[in-house]
DNA sequence: TTTCTAAGGTCAACATAGTTGACTTGAAAG
DNA sequence: CTTTCAAGTCAACTATGTTGACCTTAGAAA
């Protein structure tokens, strides 16, 4: 999880030929995704970090004081896979932990100025690539975008 | 790669608060390309298959006779990685790999019919996805969506 | 007080999807 | 005949996830 580094690849979007009306639309998700995605996970990977961190830490910085069990919900894992990466913020002091007064049970989970200074920055890289994109296309484009998004997030 | 059928989580969009301006286009665009691929990896798991296989049914469907070093090329995944997805649609029938006659190095890559069943069907989900959500915005809605995709995809 | 329950934590085994590196094979080109 | 190149294979590894089983801790209830 914090190792090497590997291949950092670009991946030019392949021009394919479509069949349908709406593989344009396809590709683009995918590319689209990735777009977001990629300088971020460059940023991270510097610091041996990748998305399942950056997930964790974004959530966190919304959430202060989240419980554990509310984040493996949000975050839609098991306890066990979000067991690792969890412990190594911790362990590198991006995360604090204690248990709350009252609910003894439950821990509250909050960043460190470590951790806020990283959650920013990697989220940053990916605002810019949304931003930059959005600039193009005016607010009602924007606005657009995401009312596809939101209408094909909602569709399960 | 063909033995469990996993979680098939659902996974509603958790609503937590924005830190910034963007945060809710972040958010759409991980949920997005979640809501797109759920239901076409819910049918490719019955099948034993999973998105790698899509992927590599969905380029060689739109590239007749592609060669084992463009599909590498076009995935931008490493040959070693496409070795065992490719061979499995092999042996299950879905793919053909026969030596061209004039360049006879190459192998050149075609669907069978239940090859492109299964591509059809699968991309078929994910474009009933997509479809919905632009009927609701409209063309001039569809168009900005994928402009704005375009802009991400190619930021980097 | 003892017992039950819920949250958290940990360990093992496994699946999947990718990586590098080091080969072999088979056909084309010199 | 030898070299080159595409393809194929094998091993080892990393990372991210899954189940299942089990333990610990602490609050609630009997």
């Amino acid at each position: 999880m914090q190792k090497t580094v590997p291949h950092a690849a670009g991946l030019h979007r392949a021009s394919i030929k479509k069949l349908h009306d709406l593989d344009a639309a396809l590709e683009l998700m995918y590319y689209g995704w990735r777009g977001m995605t990629l300088s971020a996970d460059q940023y991270l990977a510097t610091l041996g970090l990748s998305r399942p961190h950056h997930r964790i830490l974004y959530v966190v910085a919304r959430q202060p004081d989240v419980s554990i069990g509310s984040l493996i919900e949000i975050l839609g894992i098991s306890k066990q896979a979000l067991n690792r990466p969890l412990n190594l913020l911790l362990e590198r002091k991006m995360l604090t932990s204690r248990r709350s007064p009252e609910q003894h049970r439950s821990k509250l989970l909050r960043l460190t100025e470590a951790g806020k200074r990283t959650e920013q920055r990697a989220s940053d890289y990916e605002r810019k690539v949304v931003s930059e994109a959005f600039d193009r296309v005016g607010p009602r484009g924007a606005a657009a975008w995401m009312a596809v998004m939101g209408a094909i997030a909602d569709s399960n």
